[in-house]
DNA sequence: AAATTAGGTTACGCGAC
DNA sequence: GTCGCCAAACCTAATTT
């Protein structure tokens, strides 16, 4: 065996010393190296190490075959880039096998021809709808993926919400309906279940789907699958938006006090729930010396000051009732 | 900043067609 | 299935306090 042997500090330099003209050759007796002291390299290169001896090179350089010194020109070299477009499910890049029992020159095919053609377009038809299918799942998924992480939606509702996509999808409620849409929706379903509420409008401004469309996927695939959605309790927003404030402690207990006492006399039903957490905290801030401005409120919970209003003094109201 | 007011949009349930 | 209608909640925008 033949090896070539070279002093540790060239091992180190770059890969481009290594074709360099004057490199000594020599060769060494096998029996000669002591296995334990043998490395493998990152670059694959199986090294002898007390002298330095490379015993084996790297067959396969894993690099670009290009040199470039410039961003621009690495642009341009590379042969690598964004992937295909996922919206456009297969992008063309299926085969399709034509239905006419004819050759490339128009001629009818025997028989014998004929039936191997039909069962090639059976297997290429099963082969594109299945793995189509699994393009839709992977792009919704990544997807569901995205939104979650812009809205810091934790692992195990993601599972969830991709557990549900997986039911839409087999029980067919996709055709017809823009992957994007039924992501979002779905994800918005998960939210609820697992009690890390986030507003209808939230979702949205992550989407690229409007909200009207979010809205009536929701409700379509909640019927369809029989999720019975319970309405999200007000009380579920305070922690978020209280923390995204930076109001004391205080005003988060009273927010959720002065939720718990206006429900109790039906002043929740109908309402929006981030309406009404709004509203409470805004209350809460009055009683506790510690005031925000309702706009301020308004916009971490995304509604109108107009809204805090009509609901922030029914709940005084409510709270001075309660206390006497 | 908060309140008031006016006008428009949306979603929902219901019955009629 | 969808059309028309309804009442309630919410929004935007303008104006006043």
């Amino acid at each position: 065996m033949t090896v070539t042997n070279r002093s540790p500090h060239q091992r180190t330099r770059h890969k481009t010393a290594r074709s360099d003209p004057e490199e000594t050759v020599e060769t060494v007796d096998e029996d000669d190296v002591d296995p334990n002291e043998v490395v493998r390299t990152a670059d694959g290169e199986l090294i002898h190490e007390p002298t330095g001896l490379i015993l084996e090179d790297d067959q396969i350089d894993r690099g670009p075959e290009w040199r470039a010194f410039t961003q621009s020109e690495r642009d341009s070299k590379s042969r690598v880039g964004a992937p295909t477009t996922q919206t456009m499910h297969d992008k063309g890049l299926t085969t399709t096998i034509g239905w006419q029992n004819t050759d490339a020159g128009g001629r009818s095919l025997p028989s014998e021809k004929r039936n191997k053609m039909r069962r090639l377009r059976t297997w290429q038809e099963r082969i594109r709808t299945k793995d189509a299918g699994e393009r839709n799942l992977q792009f919704a998924l990544s997807e569901i993926d995205r939104m979650a992480s812009a809205l810091g939606i934790p692992r195990p509702t993601r599972e969830v919400a991709s557990v549900i996509y997986r039911q839409a999808l087999s029980e067919d409620l996709i055709r017809g309906r823009s992957i994007e849409g039924i992501s979002t929706a779905v994800l918005y379903v998960a939210c609820r279940q697992e009690d890390i509420p986030r507003s209808l409008k939230e979702v949205t401004n992550v989407s690229r789907v409007e909200h009207k469309e979010i809205a009536r996927t929701y409700r379509y695939i909640s019927q369809k699958l029989e999720l019975e959605m319970q309405p999200v309790d007000p009380k579920q927003y305070v922690p978020r938006f209280c923390s995204e404030l930076d109001v004391s402690e205080a005003v988060q207990i009273k927010a959720k006090e002065i939720i718990d006492v206006s429900a109790e006399q039906g002043l929740l039903s109908g309402k929006s729930p981030t309406g009404f957490a709004a509203a409470a905290i805004y209350s809460a801030s009055l009683l506790c010396d510690e005031k925000q401005t309702q706009s301020a409120v308004g916009d971490v919970a995304q509604v109108t000051t107009v809204t805090i209003r009509n609901r922030y003094q029914e709940q005084i109201e409510a709270m001075e009732l309660h206390e006497s």
